[in-house]
DNA sequence: AAAATTAGGTAGACTGGTCTATATATTTTA
DNA sequence: TAAAATATATAGACCAGTCTACCTAATTTT
């Protein structure tokens, strides 16, 4: 057979996060992944044991799929300053997708709201979003010779600028915000 | 009677806020908010036109108790600097609300990201975080002599740093990220 | 090489429960 | 007595999850 065919776990997981992210999670039912996905209900059930798992797992797969973008851009960054500057350009990467009812902002923030506080699904977020910090971090120490706790507060501070303009851009469905925050991340740099 | 008595529509917003801030607002349901009001459901349906009415007073409700958060702080403020960072103050003050399961970040864009684009309530949402931005960007004009195009860069450059810091906040459960994006806000504010 | 087994899939009925919303009749309150 | 709130019942859609039965292709056993 020539054509690869897409498993119905893979199937299930593009299906869930199409309507996940412009649905929301709780507002997307079983019976609605399924049929987007043309597959039988006990394929989701073999391979997910709950709606829970199939979110749990999209939370995991949109951060590696950021990870994968972060690494492109990482590769054809040609100067320290554009390696930091890289992870900007992995969340305008994001917001550039092309999104079936619009751009909403991170996807992974957002099924944060949706989910308890304490849930595992929410840390799985925290961590993420923690991991994109300290990557900012190293960056900026390979910038920039200061000290450590200097990186770790001009990080935090780049971090906050990464995560605010995303929220807004979600809200008004456009890049540009993030942009912006680019420039300002730059002016930064410059001045460390 | 002395008691002054609190209306039924005044006791579903109450239950309704907790519960959406704490569950979200589509895994909360109709009943779960009348039995916490103590109200029966014709009582819901008397006052509000369907849950999402209900849900778009509600955003209504948390943009105007910020509003009065904002205010109270910023009667408090000595100095033009204060002034711009009472914005800060009531977001804080909002952190260290109680809640019945931990703090989850900012509610109204906790909201936002269970609404489809283009929705009514994600425009309500959009507009509230733009007021807070030009209630920054007045604050800063009256803060320090610079021209209005500057003044707006600035204004989003805090508002970037509140929205980033609050939603990272809400992920770790604690007002520290808030206290430190203050801090950050203010040196910047003393360096223009 | 033929038969048996296994893995992964489909279709769809079904359970027990929850969802929003409405209808109606009764009680409370002002 | 009129308005407001109550309790209760109901409609009808949808929810997550289970189960049976069948199909097909690859793999293993004989």
């Amino acid at each position: 057979m020539t054509t690869p065919k897409i498993s119905a776990r893979e199937r299930l997981l593009r299906s869930a996060a199409t309507l996940f992210y412009n649905e929301g999670i709780a507002a997307t039912g079983i019976d609605t992944i399924i049929k987007k996905a043309g597959v039988a209900k006990m394929s989701l059930y073999n391979n997910f044991s709950s709606k829970a798992d199939l979110i749990y797992t999209y939370i995991q797969e949109r951060h590696a799929e950021w990870l994968d973008l972060y690494k492109q851009r990482l590769n054809k960054a040609d100067t320290p300053q554009d390696r930091v500057l890289s992870i900007f350009d992995a969340y305008l990467d994001h917001a550039c997708f092309e999104y079936d009812r619009g751009f909403r902002g991170c996807g992974i923030l957002n099924a944060a709201a949706e989910l308890p506080a304490g849930s595992s699904g929410r840390i799985a977020v925290k961590n993420h979003k923690e991991e994109v910090e300290d990557l900012l971090q190293k960056h900026i120490l390979e910038y920039a010779s200061i000290s450590e706790n200097r990186s770790r507060a001009v990080a935090e501070h780049l971090s906050f600028l990464l995560e605010g303009a995303m929220a807004r851009a979600g809200l008004e469905g456009s890049s540009q915000r993030i942009s912006r925050a680019k420039s300002i991340a730059r002016r930064i740099l410059e001045q460390l």
